[in-house]
DNA sequence: ATGGTCGACAATCGA
């Protein structure tokens, strides 16, 4: 029996900033593999110098300045894998992938940043709608135009695809996040190939959320989340746990999201 | 119905 791989998928929201908030995740959820979203650094700065004395000496990472940016730091050899296309063509750092070596033959780690999508759920009135349901809808061709074997989708999806993905589904079917043309295109996305692994965990008449807004004076009490981050993997791919980090929205000067991480049997 | 809070980066923009 080899160890396990274990992945993790956090929207840091500035990888500078919150750069020491990285122990505290190793050290509750021991990760091989750390995928970062809203890194919101450009490659020529990014902190090189403070990862391999936390344990993670090599990392793929595509950045720019202020906004957006994805990483992938591990414990293990990454080899950086460009198949995929620019989508939308906005070179706006929205996706990274790598493949890692295991016992049982190579994984491929696809780490994504769905546009948020502004406020307005109608594409004609807002153009980031726009953009967020065209981005979905490319990277669902492209899945299905390139069938995913041994992989691993993670990432701030922005979307909460199933009722209990959000506090209250009513209330929230015209939201930016879980409108319906949103949650069928997600899980339209997630049928070209892979599998919710967290939601083989938590039922899905449970509510389960990785989100909770800066804007609520106690997110805990009011607990108005809304679950953006997901991990999936293919049905090849064999995940034996996971975890919702919440009490990461607690941190010191946190982000708004936690982490999310799922164990794989290798 | 509205506003609420963050981060980047230097007046707002994006979330």
């Amino acid at each position: 029996m080899t160890q396990p791989l274990r992945i993790a998928t956090w929207n840091i929201n500035s990888l500078r900033l919150r750069l020491p908030l990285l122990a505290g995740l190793v050290e509750a959820l021991d990760p091989d593999i750390i995928c970062l979203q809203e890194t919101k650094v450009p490659d020529e700065l990014f902190p090189h110098g403070a990862l391999p004395e936390l344990g993670y000496p090599h990392n793929v990472h595509a950045g720019m300045k202020g906004y957006n940016g994805v990483a992938i730091l591990s414990r293990r050899p990454l080899t950086h894998i460009t198949t995929a296309p620019d989508w939308c063509e906005k070179g706006d750092r929205r996706h990274i992938a790598a493949e890692v070596q295991t016992p049982s033959g190579p994984i491929t780690i696809h780490n994504f940043y769905v546009p948020a999508g502004g406020d307005v759920p109608d594409r004609v009135a807002n153009v980031k709608f726009a953009h967020k349901l065209d981005f979905v809808a490319e990277a669902t061709a492209w899945f299905r135009a390139h069938p995913p074997v041994r992989s691993v989708l993670v990432g701030d999806l922005n979307i909460a695809p199933l009722e209990h993905d959000v506090w209250s589904h009513r209330q929230l079917l015209d939201i930016v996040s879980h409108t319906p043309v949103e949650t069928e295109g997600l899980l339209a996305w997630q049928a070209a190939g892979f599998v919710d692994a967290v939601r083989k965990f938590v039922p899905a008449d449970e509510k389960l959320y990785t989100w909770w807004s800066y804007r609520n004076r106690d997110w805990r009490a009011s607990n108005r989340g809304r679950r953006l981050d997901h991990i999936w993997t293919t049905p090849d791919l064999d995940p034996v746990g996971h975890m919702v980090l919440t009490e990461a929205r607690d941190w010191q000067q946190t982000s708004d999201h936690v982490p999310v991480c799922v164990t794989l049997a290798i």
